[in-house]
RNA sequence: CGGGGAUUGGCGCAAUUGGCUAGCGUGCAGCGUUCGGGACGCUGAGGUUGCAGGUUCGAAUCCUGUAUCCCCGACCA
């Protein structure tokens, strides 16, 4: 991608209601732009990051037998009254033809539930699970923190259906071993921690996976010695660890970037979801979901990866793998070499966004580098050719190091 | 949902107690000089000051209503 032809521009100065990193930086540089509040257009490169980070979890959940599918945002209402949800404060509702009352999911235990039972009717169908990556809609009182707490968000959520409990648990397990797979490629692994869930009704039946964080929202209880971590909210007064009994816990902050639960038989009870066992009994079916949001989550490893420069991106995750700034392009000679260089990256598969900007200085051209935080930086120059070659930079590190254009895509690649 | 603050070219801001043709920075367009860490000069385009009423000789400024944004709190399967 050109630079010269990106839609989405940075910017130097800060939006007055950016009220935290992530909503400050995503729009400076040209990831995000708000349409109300909670609510963010995502531009090219925001769509990209966007878009990888749902991928990641798509292959996680394909890998533990999730089967991807989509239902709508737009559903009746009349599920929500079966569950008796709908006066939940967060959620949309509309009028549609005929006056018929609709709703914009908040969360699709609604939807699934009555979808699941269309086809499930024995043990031999048991168990499965069904995932999809799509908008949620919540009316929050407040939203704030850019991506963190928006109206409309993107969330990837997993229900599980099981003959009993014992397979609901085991199950449990395996997402719970999915998501940490997940925060590792994601580039946040070693700073995400399971907590035991605050709130909710099935408190002792969930758990949140929280991303480390300075900025975070939720203040949860770390015992060092188990690896242990408590949201605060659940033993906000004893302070001691439930596993281990420490009583020395460390108080840090954190976001929370995934929640899984065991439904057990809640939502299935509602809507009467019942198999035939292998005795020709019926019985209820057993429920899990599994929430973890890419938006937020984007968010998210914006607030831990950046610097009083930019963001810096997880490798995998980046908009692109290479940045490359071509300086003194009204040189014939070096546009054309760094052209070259360029084009070679793409035959080569290779994600490059390419600076080919002549209008703006070199400072520029860094300044937005930093800004936009893809993790390795390519220079082509009248100096760095003079110099043997091509400067090469990673955004997390001060050093560069000049080398030979017959080498480069060695050493990318 | 309670309390507080804000709204002025695309973005960030200014405009004494109501008083000249609503300014500045940045960004944008053009010309020239620059060219490795957000360079400089000149020229130019761009605003019925969120919206609707009201007070006044005169309103960005005062009053009423309303919308939106932000903050604090409550809330957050």
């Amino acid at each position: 991608m050109r630079y010269s032809q990106l839609f989405g521009k940075t910017s130097k100065s800060i939006p007055s209601d950016a009220d935290s990193v992530n909503a400050r930086l995503l729009t400076q540089g040209g990831f995000i732009q708000k349409e109300i509040s909670g609510v963010y257009n995502y531009l090219p490169l925001g769509l990209r990051v966007l878009t990888k980070i749902q991928n990641i979890i798509r292959e996680e959940m394909d890998k533990i037998g999730g089967q991807e599918i989509l239902m709508p945002a737009l559903t009746q209402e009349e599920s929500w009254v079966t569950t008796g949800r709908h006066t939940m404060d967060v959620l949309f509702h509309l009028k549609g033809q005929g006056n018929t009352s609709l709703v914009l999911n908040p969360t699709h235990e609604e939807v699934v539930t009555p979808l699941a039972q269309k086809y499930i009717f024995s043990y031999r169908d048991l168990p499965f699970s069904v995932y999809q990556i799509q908008n949620k809609f919540r009316n929050e009182a407040r939203a704030k923190s850019g991506l963190l707490r928006g109206r409309e968000f993107n969330m990837k959520d997993l229900y599980s259906f099981h003959t009993d409990e014992n397979d609901l648990n085991q199950y449990y397990e395996i997402v719970k071993q999915a998501y940490f797979e997940i925060y590792k490629r994601l580039g946040i692994g070693d700073i995400t921690v399971l907590t035991f869930a605050s709130g909710g009704s099935f408190s002792q039946y969930s758990h949140e996976f929280q991303t480390l964080c300075e900025s975070g929202e939720d203040t949860i209880y770390l015992c060092e010695k188990c690896q242990l971590a408590i949201n605060k909210e659940i033993i906000d007064i004893q302070k001691t660890c439930p596993k281990c009994g420490n009583d020395n816990l460390k108080t840090v902050k954190a976001i929370e970037v995934g929640n899984i639960f065991k439904l057990r038989t809640k939502y299935s009870k509602s809507f009467n979801f019942y198999y035939s066992d292998k005795n020709g009994q019926e019985k209820i079916v057993e429920m899990g979901c599994y929430g973890l949001g890419p938006s937020r989550t984007m968010g998210a490893i914006v607030e831990s990866c950046h610097d009083n420069k930019g963001i810096i991106w997880p490798a995998n995750i980046a908009p692109y793998q290479i940045h490359l700034i071509g300086l003194d392009l009204h040189d014939e000679k070096i546009k054309l070499q760094s052209v070259d260089i360029y084009q070679k990256l793409i035959e080569k598969n290779i994600e490059v966004l390419y600076d080919d900007r002549l209008d703006v200085t070199a400072g520029i051209k860094f300044a937005d580098a930093d800004l936009i935080g893809i993790p390795t930086r390519l220079v082509l120059s009248k100096r760095s050719l003079e110099n043997g070659g091509i400067e090469i930079k990673k955004r997390n590190e001060e050093k560069s190091e000049i080398i030979s254009l017959d080498f480069v895509f060695e050493k990318i690649v």
